[in-house]
DNA sequence: AAGTCGTGGAA
DNA sequence: TTTCCAAGACT
């Protein structure tokens, strides 16, 4: 078994020489810590700066945040997908005003139960904020887990999954929990990539297995890998005077609460034929089919969304969904749009 | 428990 | 071009 504490004396020096100043690291306010928390799931420093400033400057406080619109925290978080986590971001920070009286909760069971935090997040927060030794596991400290005791246990399973966490705590340093743990994931993001690691500036290369055996290449491991499936949106452009139609999206599917143009999906792709039959058929016959104005591939993480978006005038008796909504140029460019929607409005200069 | 949820950058 | 995957959570 790896020496714990070898390991965590020779990261955390690491660690003091060489993170990166970052605004949420210059504060233990766990408002802050968790907003920067919940903006990087999944999504790298670089993407997610931005937003965190620009949120923080929008809302400071948990309170001020709680009291929002559902819709303003969908607008600021356009652009950084997994729109669930806005939605979520608002109703923790509702939770935590109602049922907390506005101060985070100082255990990592009682962060875990706010919508949106899960084990990784919880820790997080613990840790940083709280002192509390908890170890974090995320995909950086997979890699540098898998990497450094030569485990090949894959990463996506259920004995994966605990074998690192278990793992995780033995090498966590408990009176440093929370720089500890950012410095397992500081040095994954930068030293022990997924691609090209820089072993020979590596901390830990002195006892880290898979250099030694040479699997650094090989590890971590991964089991299965999702497929993707591929869907067709025509979108449609609909004007009406100075106004254009647009829906919001709901349901269980992409983009839930996101607006965009109507949308008409279809098996495979549509010739210009085959979309006025379509409309002509669920609308009222008489639609006339303008240009094709776009062609997106949109790649999602399950999907890959063949989006064209064609020029249409329905016919003047035309049934159109209630759902359907006129919006008027100044307002288009209030409404959160997914990034299909945005490449298409710069392109047309709307919005 | 396996599927699902965005987007962008790097190789 | 394709593939990987990033400070994960929810169902």
């Amino acid at each position: 078994m790896p020496s714990a504490s070898w390991f965590s004396r020779r990261l955390l020096a690491w660690y003091r020489e060489h993170h990166r100043p970052l605004p949420w690291r210059e504060t233990r306010d766990p408002y802050r810590v968790w907003l920067s928390e919940v903006i990087l799931q999944q999504t790298r420093v670089e993407q997610g700066l931005a937003y965190y400033l620009r949120f923080v400057e929008r809302w400071p406080t948990v309170q001020q945040l709680a009291a929002a619109d559902e819709h303003d925290v969908l607008k600021l978080w356009q652009g950084l997908g997994y729109y669930s986590r806005a939605r979520n971001l608002l109703t923790a920070a509702r939770q935590v005003v109602q049922e907390h009286g506005g101060r985070f909760p100082e255990s990592h069971a009682g962060l875990a139960a706010l919508k949106g935090v899960g084990d990784y997040t919880a820790s997080a927060i613990a840790s940083i904020c709280f002192g509390l030794p908890e170890a974090v596991v995320d995909g950086n400290v997979y890699r540098v887990l898998a990497r450094f005791a030569g485990i090949g246990t894959p990463i996506d399973s259920t004995a994966g999954r605990r074998q690192f966490k278990a793992l995780a705590a033995e090498l966590l340093d408990p009176a440093h929990a929370g720089d500890h743990n950012q410095a397992v994931m500081e040095l994954g993001a930068t030293v022990c990539t997924p691609k090209n690691p820089d072993c020979r500036h590596c901390p830990l290369q002195a006892r880290c297995a898979a250099l030694a055996t040479g699997t650094v290449g090989q590890l971590p491991v991964k089991a299965g890998k999702a497929k993707s499936r591929g869907r067709y949106f025509n979108y449609l452009h609909i004007t009406d005077g100075n106004r254009i139609y647009m829906r919001q999206r709901t349901g269980k599917d992409i983009w839930q609460g996101l607006y965009e143009l109507p949308l008409l999906e279809s098996p495979g792709p549509l010739t210009r034929r085959s979309l006025k039959a379509a409309l002509d058929h669920a609308f009222g016959s008489g639609w006339n089919i303008g240009d094709e104005e776009m062609e997106q591939r949109h790649v999602l993480s399950h999907q890959v969304i063949h989006a064209v978006f064609w020029q249409v005038e329905p016919p003047p008796q035309a049934a159109l969904p209630v759902e359907w909504k006129r919006v008027g140029r100044r307002k288009l460019g209030q409404l959160a749009v997914p990034r299909v929607i945005e490449r298409w409005m710069e392109e047309g200069r709307w919005g």
